[in-house]
Order: C-alpha cells, then sequence, then structure tokens
DNA sequence: CTCGAATCATTAGAGCTGCAACTATTTCAG
DNA sequence: CTGAAATAGTTGCAGCTCTAATGATTCGAG
C-alpha cells in the first residue's frame, strides 16, 4: 500500500464521496417526489429566509436559488413574501404544506447515509480535517 | 463548541470541499479553453480507453462520457477508434494535440490546489477516512 | 442631500448530469 | 449450435449549475 497519498487521489475522493452523498439524497428525496436541490432547500428552511440567505446555506449561487424556489413555489411548498426592511430583498416562508413535507423529509433523510458506517470518533476526525481544507 | 460532528455537517463540509475543488477544476482547464469535464476526460487518458473505462474514471453515467467525447472529438483532441477485439466498443484515443494539450493541462492542476494547505500528515488520514466512508 | 457603488433578485444561455430506452454485439447456459 | 441475458455505446429528456447581464433598491462618500 502506498502510504503517501497524493492531492489527485485525495480530490477523486472527495467528489466520489459528494457523488455517493448526492445520490443517497436523490434517492431519498425521490420517494417524496422532490429533486435532490428541492429537497435541500426544504431542508435549510429552517425559518423564513431571503433568497441569498438561502443560496448561502445550499452552497450554490443566487440565481440557483431562484431556479430552485420557482419550483418549490409552483408545488405550493413554500412562499415569495417582500421582506419587511428591504424591498429588495423577498422572503420564502414554508406553507402548511411544505412544513408537513419537510417533516417526512428529514426523517427518510436519517435513513443509511453514506457517512454512517463511520465511527462517532472517525466523523469528529474527518470533520476536523475538512474544515481545515475547506477554511484555508 | 459543540465537539459531536452530525452526520448533517459532515455531508456539508464534503459537498463543500466537493464544490471548490470542482471550481478549481474548472478555473484551470478554463484558462485552456476547456470545461471542468473535458479537463477530467483529458487528464484521465493516460492511454487508450474504452468509453466505458472512461466513465469509470470520471466517476459519470457511460452516457455523460460520450458526451464529453463528442466536444472532445470536435475540437480535434481525441479519435474514436473501433476496439480490435470488441466490435462493440470503440477507443478513445489522444490525437497529437490532444497529447500535447494534455500535458499543458496538467501543469496547470498542480498550481494552487484546494488541499494544498493540508500538511502530507494531514492528508494521509483524510485519504484514509475517505476511503474508509467510500468503500463501505 | 445626491449620485455613484454595492446589493438583491431575476433572466438568458451554455454546459453538465443521471436515468431510461434503444441498437448492435458478445457471452453463456442448455 | 441457439436463443436468452448481459454488455458497449448512443440518444432523448428533464433537471441542475455556473456565468454574465439587467432592473430595482439601498448604502455611503462627499
Amino acid at each position: 500500500m502506498g502510504r503517501m497519498a497524493t492531492e489527485r487521489q485525495l480530490c477523486g475522493l472527495v467528489t466520489g464521496l459528494a457523488r455517493q452523498i448526492e445520490a443517497h439524497v436523490r434517492d431519498r428525496a425521490g420517494t417524496l417526489g422532490l429533486t435532490a436541490s428541492q429537497a435541500i432547500a426544504l431542508r435549510e428552511l429552517t425559518g423564513p429566509l431571503t433568497l441569498r440567505e438561502l443560496s448561502g446555506r445550499m452552497g450554490c449561487e443566487p440565481s440557483n436559488a431562484t431556479f430552485v424556489s420557482d419550483r418549490l413555489e409552483e408545488q405550493g411548498l413554500v412562499e415569495r413574501r417582500p421582506h419587511p426592511q428591504d424591498r429588495r430583498a423577498k422572503q420564502l416562508v414554508l406553507t402548511d404544506k411544505g412544513t408537513e413535507l419537510r417533516e417526512q423529509l428529514l426523517a427518510r433523510f436519517a435513513e443509511g447515509s453514506p457517512l454512517a458506517p463511520l465511527t462517532q470518533q472517525e466523523q469528529d476526525r474527518l470533520h476536523a480535517l475538512l474544515l481545515r481544507a475547506v477554511s484555508s
């Protein structure tokens, strides 16, 4: 076994794992009739959020948040409301239907995550390493 | 600070880092007039590959490899040749132009990877953890 | 106060991706 | 040998993501 990990291999592993996570989300979301990014948006809506805030939480561009919000709004899961303080911005709010679906979603996500096989200690160590890599 | 890392946070970190890597590849590839996936395909072409083999190395579906190969062929960087043993398959081969561009590409990729800030020891530990997560 | 710069959301456009269906070929059980 | 099943590549489709440009609003230096 080569003990020195190259950055090349590391990048491959990271993107590979990201792909697995994405596939897991897609699968779970699919059981509720949602796409992966719709599900992630719904998950992040812990309360009223501006579209920019949502894009920040989703880790994507604001234009993408607009796109996803359109789909969620079409399905009657969220509503766009004028922002109380800033007339440029809009607030995204869950409807009753959206709130209910979100709860089901959170339950589904808990089942069989790709990272579940790792022990708590391993997860903590991975967390620390990733945090260092991301923030630098 | 909560010391227990949740799977939720971990998933976010992994996909966030994957995004950074993707952005880095996109940036470097852009300086040579390539898109990110074209660059990754080119990088993986260490020798003649079947489209299926390429898709395996790229970590994507075969249909995607077809798509990317079309673009590379349009630019005269690769050629599709009949497979010597299997008439179903095709072999993807770099042209002279493709070989030359690939070398420039490898040099560009080496500059400023998102994982460079990690020490060798950290990279090794990350490698081990990711390997465990991916393979299970 | 005022006007230029920054910020919010949106739109248009190009490109990537996975899934499902299809054809051609190979493999293998009987 | 023969026909069913598996495999290679492709295509169509829906959906995601980025970048760049735009209009509306807010902020801030002077």
